[in-house]
DNA sequence: CTGAAAGCGCTTACAG
DNA sequence: CTGAAAGCGCTTACAG
């Protein structure tokens, strides 16, 4: 970095203290009018380009906010994250997003990353291993709040948004059972997971509410990834009779899980439905897609978490004191073609 | 921000100077092994977290880097980001990453925005309809290096790493002869960018190497938006005898395509072969789809717009002089099904 | 091996 | 309306 024009240059060549300097460039009320337009004038002329990191330092505000998210690759997260940007905007935050790739020692790094570049906030999606919560605890003690999104801890004392899990997987299941399925299975989760129980118990009510009992074998847990998916669906195609409507945990899951019938029973691809969380934008372009999705609104989420955030901004000294705010965003089924 | 332990604490306790303390966190050769351990006992003891704003202002440089792309819905430029981010990781940067959503207005405040932050080197994207690169040549006068990417100006004297656009160009066409097409359109990208230009020539190239004639009306320009798309593909179907292959600038502007034809022409559906720049990870998911497509090897792209960033922040002193860089990345043709 | 001192660029409470 | 002065937390060239 050169050295550039600093507000001592102006001063000395217009004759003026830094301080009128300083004040005349942040249209401080007390400097008059012909003597901010010669600052500003020569700033300009210049190219003056103000030291933000000198502002931060002493201001002890970097007015920057840290987004943590797994995957950028998922839009469900770019989504939020083009939400939470809005909003930071709006109050002329910049915005540091990190990837965790989903793996809880990434995820410390850049925690420890965030602290040491003194964000003021932070909102966090957690990686679907993340159990440990200590490197956020630690950062309540230095004063620096954070919103969970998404993915709440288990935890209950931090502050979350998240959508309404179990009132949305009750939606996407019982619109299966609408369409006449009878054996309905679920791709839960990782249980690590807050929300994975969350959304299994939505399904397990739906099913109740519409007298169809329970069966533990409809339900296979998987991890997030295509091969567990592949082998939670291999096990569903060997029983007798296999579930002919699936609730996913996640409709990146439901793909996953029509790519294994394309690829293994193509026979089944159109006697299976599936449903599942996330209304996303490349739907458009699929032929086999979920008949339906919940929509997460995650770019209002994303809003509603950095609203949360900066309220929490600027309350800084009730930190300890103040309520945990849990915030839950209704859900929307979406009925696709 | 609160205040938290800084190193005047440390020493204070210690009985050290502050001096003493700061080269014995950082690994200082002068310091004891015994006052490293007192040192880095107490600040592991008392939470310290160095306070990097503090840093940055005092080393005239903030280990970041700063990421301008168009949009991170599209996984092209995800991808690069990784790229990049790997390659910063290495070297121990920061990474901050913004959207211009095609706007040059938010492009140059968001630049302004980096400027002020002090990133220590700049990877862009240009908008489809940057023009006026005034904002990037500020930059280089205040000493932060930019590489552009993906997207080369047209002004040659700036530094940029993008693909072999033309050579792709061609490969992607000539594919489409040799699966047997004689009437090959081209959806040409916007005439703001410079690349579309080339991939215009590669394609001109391919038909002429296979001795098929060039036709005017087989170009059509979009801008990347569905409607621009929709139009130019309503235009080729009122065509006398429409293409039957149709190579694109952009498979995002294949799968619009593609979608049109659905929509408008089902019984097309299966007539036209499409291919273009982009192999993209949603491709897994789509039963129609580009035939093939050029792989632009983002995520290796991204690295190499990271080091030669790098390469420039380390020859800071002669911005000046060095001859300017423009890496071109080698294609692969990729098919599909 | 340790410390005193200067200084990075800015803001702000205070004095005039 | 303007300015002198202190100080934010850190690093480093220099002295000892």
């Amino acid at each position: 970095m050169k050295k550039g024009v600093t507000i001592k240059d102006i001063a000395l060549k217009l004759n003026m203290s830094v301080s009128t300097v300083s004040k005349a460039l942040n249209n401080d009320l007390s400097i008059s009018i012909p003597t901010k337009d010669r600052v500003k004038q020569l700033a300009n002329d210049w190219n003056y380009v103000p030291n933000e990191a000198a502002r931060h330092f002493k201001l002890c505000k970097t007015f920057t906010l840290g987004l943590i998210i797994p995957n950028m690759l998922d839009q469900f997260f770019v989504l939020a994250i083009n939400g939470a940007e809005k909003i930071a905007a709006m109050e002329k935050y910049n915005v540091i997003i990190s990837q965790s790739h989903e793996d809880p020692l990434n995820e410390e790094r850049i925690v420890d990353l965030m602290k040491r570049n003194r964000v003021d906030g932070l909102i966090v999606v957690i990686t679907k291993k993340t159990e440990d919560m200590s490197p956020f605890l630690n950062l309540k003690n230095i004063g620096i709040p954070v919103v969970f999104f998404a993915r709440p801890p288990k935890d209950d004392s931090f502050d979350y948004v998240t959508a309404d899990n179990e009132g949305g997987a009750f939606k996407a299941t019982e619109y299966l059972i609408k369409r006449g399925h009878k054996r309905i299975g679920h791709l839960m989760g990782p249980e690590s997971m807050a929300i994975s129980q969350k959304r299994l118990q939505g399904y397990k009510t739906a099913l109740q509410k519409n007298k169809i009992g329970f069966d533990p074998h409809l339900v296979k847990v998987v991890d997030l990834t295509e091969e567990s998916t592949f082998f939670a669906m291999s096990q569903f195609m060997k029983m007798k009779s296999p579930p002919t409507g699936i609730f996913a945990f996640k409709n990146y899951i439901s793909l996953d899980a029509i790519e294994f019938l394309k690829k293994k029973f193509p026979e089944m691809i159109d006697k299976v439905d599936f449903s599942g969380f996330g209304n996303l934008p490349l739907f458009r372009h699929l032929d086999h897609k979920p008949v339906a999705s919940i929509e997460e609104s995650s770019y209002e989420m994303g809003e509603e978490a950095a609203r949360l955030l900066f309220r929490f901004i600027r309350e800084e000294d009730s930190m300890n004191t103040r309520a945990v705010q849990h915030i839950q965003i209704h859900c929307k089924l979406v009925v696709h073609k």
